[in-house]
DNA sequence: CTATAATGTAAGTGAACATTAACTTACATA
DNA sequence: TATGTAAGTTAATGTTCACTTACATTATAG
């Protein structure tokens, strides 16, 4: 038999993946090692080699998640446009991630990530750096006049997200048939139009 | 031994509360039939004459929740009192719901509540059935011109669920460390701002 | 008072699961 | 080309879990 071997690295990233796949079909309840090892093509025990325990392997995901999410959104705000076009660009961003990785709000809202101090600690963080980001953008905007000074920029930064949160699951819900595209620029119109002087 | 008997709609009564409880605690990972058995104080195999299975009772906690929203809702909703104040009072009344039921959101975001068609179509049917009861208001204070014409009503009363999921989810991964209430209020503040005239 | 249906229990059962033990193979490099 | 080690395997292991079986007690209707 050809028994072919890769780096660590190389499957770390196979596993992250193949999980993140799982979850998005499975659940975190169908997010088993056994199912990992045959996605990646390689043996239960195997993944012990990569990985400390399957606990290892979530918080690999989230890290994975929070850098997906990092990177777009330092590269969208890095872009030389208005705060109103940025906030577009993120909301279109994050959107798409999830459409395209199941897993990820699974992996948010599970027990697993809520009840582990570490991986909870993790997501507090994250979901905080991304607050304070938006808020960055909207009160620039309100300086530069773009955007309705009015609006407490907290409070509408959290509807952002709000906004993707409702999205999602309705979407989830509808067993995905509806159009998260669609419907969350439906949000997105109306946000604007809220923010928009 | 004093064995009590107890009629069993008593014990499913008994049985859903002390799931919804565990779920609050210890996530939808930790909800197994022997916790179940021991809050209520009976023997696990018990719990299978009251119920078919595990199953059963997740839809029997996804019932009690539909109801209790309901009933509140309707209840706000037929007070003679203005549009925007019956918004408040929802959402009041919804966060209220949460922070003393935190079983409440892990089972609406649990894997099994999405993946088993019966319990994903009955939280689909809620959501939209929500959705429906707030635009309906927002509809109803646009016309006594007390809300804003300008608004999209079904945007907006998807924006006022996705306020109460943000909220949550920050108070949740903030271990409860935060206060639900305050935060949240913040948000209806700002929400409140928007959609008056 | 008694038959019987409803409610209860103790003690399983088998399946699923994460993890480990013991051993093997591929491969970089000295 | 010999060797140490990283990456691989198969075959357990112990535990947890949902659920069942077989038997016991209580409530209650006639």
């Amino acid at each position: 038999m050809g028994l072919k071997k890769e780096k660590t690295e190389t499957r770390r990233g196979q596993i992250v993946k193949a999980a993140l796949e799982i979850t998005g079909e499975e659940g975190i309840q169908g997010l088993t090692t056994l199912r990992i090892a045959k996605i990646v093509g390689i043996s239960e025990a195997n993944l012990y080699r990569h990985f400390e325990n399957k606990d290892a392997i979530l918080t690999a995901i989230i890290d994975h998640i929070d850098q997906s999410l990092s990177n777009n959104l330092t590269a969208v705000n890095e872009e030389p446009i208005s705060p109103v076009v940025k906030l577009e660009r993120v909301f279109n961003m994050h959107i798409s991630m999830i459409q395209n990785n199941r897993g990820i709000p699974r992996i948010v809202f599970s027990s697993d990530t809520i009840l582990k101090a570490d991986l909870r600690e993790k997501m507090f963080s994250l979901i905080n750096r991304y607050l304070k980001i938006l808020t960055d953008i909207l009160k620039k905007g309100i300086r530069d006049g773009s955007i309705n000074p009015d609006m407490n920029a907290e409070a509408t930064a959290a509807m952002f997200i709000g906004m993707i949160q409702v999205s999602t699951i309705r979407w989830t819900f509808s067993n995905f048939q509806m159009s998260l595209s669609e419907e969350s620029r439906k949000l997105w119109k109306a946000y604007k139009k809220i923010i928009v002087v």
